[in-house]
DNA sequence: CAAGTAGTTGCCACTTTGGCAAGTGCTTTC
DNA sequence: GAAAGCACTTGCCAAAGTGGCAACTACTTG
């Protein structure tokens, strides 16, 4: 029989980060919101959101969308189906750690 | 008014690391464990957990006990109400970000 | 053309973390 | 009583993750 690992081994890695848990959770309630939005929601400067953002889409967590919103350019982003099922898995991992008897 | 901040900014740095979070954790739930069985429940090698619970240790949030148990060495890891009260917020705050209504 | 908006990227320095091997303190075995 | 064993501890180091800052892209407005 295989063994019974700790859940820490379960973790995303991707969502240990803050950043990005706090990005992932904002979409996750919120369907969309534009960079800015994130930005200022999160407190982070444009630089590091930007690094983390390309993180989550290369990871295929979530869809960045470019369009124009009048003449200003207006970036969106959007969890994908994927992205939605690591949040909720790992958030099911956390509390199975944490004992939470909701896990 | 002071601005709110984004919950994230109120997570603790210790915690954020997956093996203090796990190790934190199951002192939450046992109480009291002894080295080995850390070891073994959380699955990672002497050095590493005997690293994190010198950190653990430093930031005052468990106790170590040395102690002998017949003739072999005990080492016992307790929290303290210092790490269960960072412990019992850092949850509180990651439930936070995460919009559980529970937070 | 200069300047501004909305991001993006490169470069770099700092920090964290783990593995591995050697070391510590104490005890049992040959 | 020297060697070996048990339960950790520590030093050294290499790899990886992050953020700041400044320069850069792309497009628009004055």
């Amino acid at each position: 029989m295989t063994a019974v690992q700790h859940p820490r081994h379960r973790l995303d890695e991707l969502l240990q980060n803050p950043v990005r848990f706090s990005i992932v959770a904002a979409l996750d309630r919120a369907g969309t919101l534009g960079f800015g939005e994130v930005r200022d929601a999160v407190e982070i400067t444009d630089s590091a959101l930007s690094k983390q953002v390309a993180a989550l889409e290369a990871a295929g967590y979530l869809a960045v969308g470019k369009s124009f919103v009048g003449k200003t350019p207006r970036t969106s982003l959007t969890l994908t189906r994927h992205g939605r099922a690591g949040w909720r898995a790992h958030l099911a991992t956390l509390r199975e750690i944490a004992g939470d008897p909701s896990a």
